[in-house]
DNA sequence: AAGATGAGATGACAAATGTCATATTGTCAT
DNA sequence: ATGACAATATGACATTTGTCATCTCATCTT
């Protein structure tokens, strides 16, 4: 038998999914929790098997989770669930040795066989979208300094706000985002921090 | 027998609710899409008795579908089943005399003694949260205009690229700004567009 | 017909943003 | 120790954005 943590906030897809998955003979959905820290208490108290975790939920991330999972070394498998194909959540998620990263545009009834790949073979699954988008996706240009000014300035942030915020000076923001404006041949930093985040790099 | 008709893109959920509903010996999953054409087609060539529509599909959206149903005066009842609780979709909705407006959020059980209501007891079925947000979200204060401003500002076009996309001179989308910064309350354009969009105006 | 109202324009000014050349400082490799 | 480099800062300047008072013109109202 397949133990089954399900962590998953959309109540209808949670539910949905672990009927699904219920349906399976050797399969057991253990337990279901709507947040990432339900979801790391339920791991400590009752270990199961495999883990799917969506990243996007409150308290959380399910990358925040796969984490802690790793770092206390506890033998469970763990399975990203997710809308969002951000080139660094893939990152992250492969960095902390996932076992699987796999779009909810998956179709449902490979998750079960995904789950079995996983468990009984030991095997890595991703999303087929996902590896094409990992070979042909141009990578970001923007230094770390630069996201987070681009995410500031998304907000509406002045100058003056930002040099604050990222304990910078009033002159060096200016410098920074005309760098960036270089960079990504935009025209102004609204501009920059849209297409930006169309790239998917904030 | 209950025919359904289900139109939702992402395949994890889609085939996850098919199977949920399908367990209901009342219900007859018909027929399963994956955007608004097909499921226009589909509901032409072999009419259900329900049809539950996501909104943000390709090529049409949910409401779109409701709309030609509603033009056709089919005799087929529309619940939409969305993640989002925007206010001009649900006034939209409501303008075709939706028979449900179901946020994903709606716990999975939920479902199927809703579709009961709206096909036994033709009543219109509403999750609770969306009642609370019509009943105390402010309205949105800004013009077509002003909408249609900020747009055009999130995305970084200047003013004069604004002017000319929107017929006015310089100095007007310069004027319309200001109005907006007072009216939001807010400090420049980018954030008051930030603003905007976070309150679901955009 | 006279006045009110609303969409849009103009121009002058202040503040914020973007550009560029140049400076300071710390780190790293040789 | 020296030079290369990266990160940050300064100041001067041009452009864009935001504010405000005032203007035109068409449409409504009474």
């Amino acid at each position: 038998m397949i133990s089954i943590l399900l962590a998953e906030d959309q109540n209808m897809l949670r539910g949905a999914l672990s009927t699904l998955l219920a349906m399976e003979d050797d399969f057991e959905v253990v337990q279901e929790v709507s947040n990432g820290e339900e979801a790391w208490e339920a791991i400590q108290n009752s270990p199961p098997d495999i883990t799917l975790l969506d990243i996007e939920m409150p308290t959380l991330t399910g990358l925040e989770v796969l984490k802690k999972i790793r770092e206390a070394k506890l033998p469970i498998k763990v399975i990203i669930l997710t809308t969002f194909s951000k080139r660094h959540y893939i990152k992250d998620a492969m960095k902390h040795e996932v076992d699987g990263y796999l779009l909810k545009d998956t179709p449902s009834h490979e998750l079960a066989s995904n789950i079995r790949e996983v468990i009984e073979k030991n095997k890595q699954v991703i999303s087929p979208s996902i590896m094409n988008q990992l070979l042909f996706e141009q990578s970001n240009p923007l230094s770390e300094r630069e996201v987070a000014l681009l995410q500031l300035v998304e907000k509406g942030y002045t100058s003056q706000q930002i040099a604050d915020t990222l304990f910078l000076s009033h002159g060096t923001v200016r410098n920074y985002t005309s760098e960036i404006l270089q960079k990504l041949q935009k025209q102004n930093r609204t501009e920059a921090a849209f297409y930006a985040r169309q790239q998917g790099w904030l």
